[in-house]
DNA sequence: GCGATATACGGAGGCACCCTCCGCTTTTCA
DNA sequence: TGAAAAGCGGAGGGTGCCTCCGTATATCGC
């Protein structure tokens, strides 16, 4: 029952579990801390020892890339669960108001995430490319329903 | 001789020393470090203990803040030097250069004095104030020796 | 000049964090 | 089921932070 293209080996489930709960723990420490919180209290959290963030996360600043590349994900997933539910307007609506209510709850997190950014472009390019091909997949639903004006783009 | 309005106590020759001292380690340290640089670094710099630092510095801003404020002194008293010699224009002149050089030169710096302002504004209020009379006064003389226009303000 | 005393100095010490390294455990695969 | 790859954890050596206090020295009244 694999649903794994494994070419070759498959990772290991518990290196896939630990960095899922590392990335959970980062969000949640440097959102409170800001981005200089500790590395370890973040291992601590994720109930990991140090050695395993570092194998997963060689540096801060990956880890932060880390983060930020999965609450991306977990947008545009969110767009495409909506694509499916009640109303075009609606869906793109309670997406709105995901977006924002991500961002304000990681206010600690936005000096973490400048940084992350700013190092590499290609990386904020690739960020806004999935988010504008999300949002504009919710826009055009709602287009097409006629529920909304045609002359707006997805920026 | 003393030219010193000594209320209560003189201050203590060393401790004056030494606080010259530490701004001037501080400011080549963080020029070259950023401000992240270690303060221990500095106080071996200085050649002081780092005790000696955090008496006199409470705080990596405190001393951050002095640093800024010695430079902001610096361009003040050059532009009343400069008032007493050569031509208004030219004295103008001087005084942007060495304006522009040091910014230029302390660049690695810059983000220390991001924190330090953003600290206080009353702080960069006062820098403002003081800097602004200063290139005034050299501004004046230039305009009133009929050298440059009279419709340019300070800022 | 000469104590007396306020002031300042230095750095050891306790703590937290950084990052590496490697012996041990777990998972995968044949 | 057993071998070997992959991953785990945390000890350890280093650095920096900040405090505390015994020692040194500058200032001031005489």
């Amino acid at each position: 029952m694999g649903d794994i293209a494994a070419d070759a080996r498959r990772p290991r489930a518990d290196a896939v579990r630990n960095r899922e709960r590392l990335l959970e723990a980062a969000k949640a420490v440097f959102s409170a801390g800001g981005p200089d919180a500790s590395l370890e209290a973040v291992a601590r959290r994720a109930g990991v020892g140090i050695g395993t963030l570092y194998r997963h996360f060689p540096t801060r600043e990956a880890l932060f890339e880390a983060v930020y590349r999965r609450e991306v994900q977990q947008l545009v997933e969110l767009a495409e669960q909506l694509r499916n539910e009640g109303s075009p307007v609606d869906a793109l609506r309670r997406w709105l108001r995901s977006n924002v209510e991500l961002v304000a709850t990681k206010k600690g997190m936005l000096a973490a995430l400048a940084v992350a950014v700013h190092g590499s472009s290609a990386l904020y390019a690739d960020t806004f490319a999935r988010l504008t091909k999300a949002v504009g997949a919710l826009l055009d639903r709602a287009v097409a329903a006629g529920e909304i004006r045609a002359d707006i783009g997805p920026e």
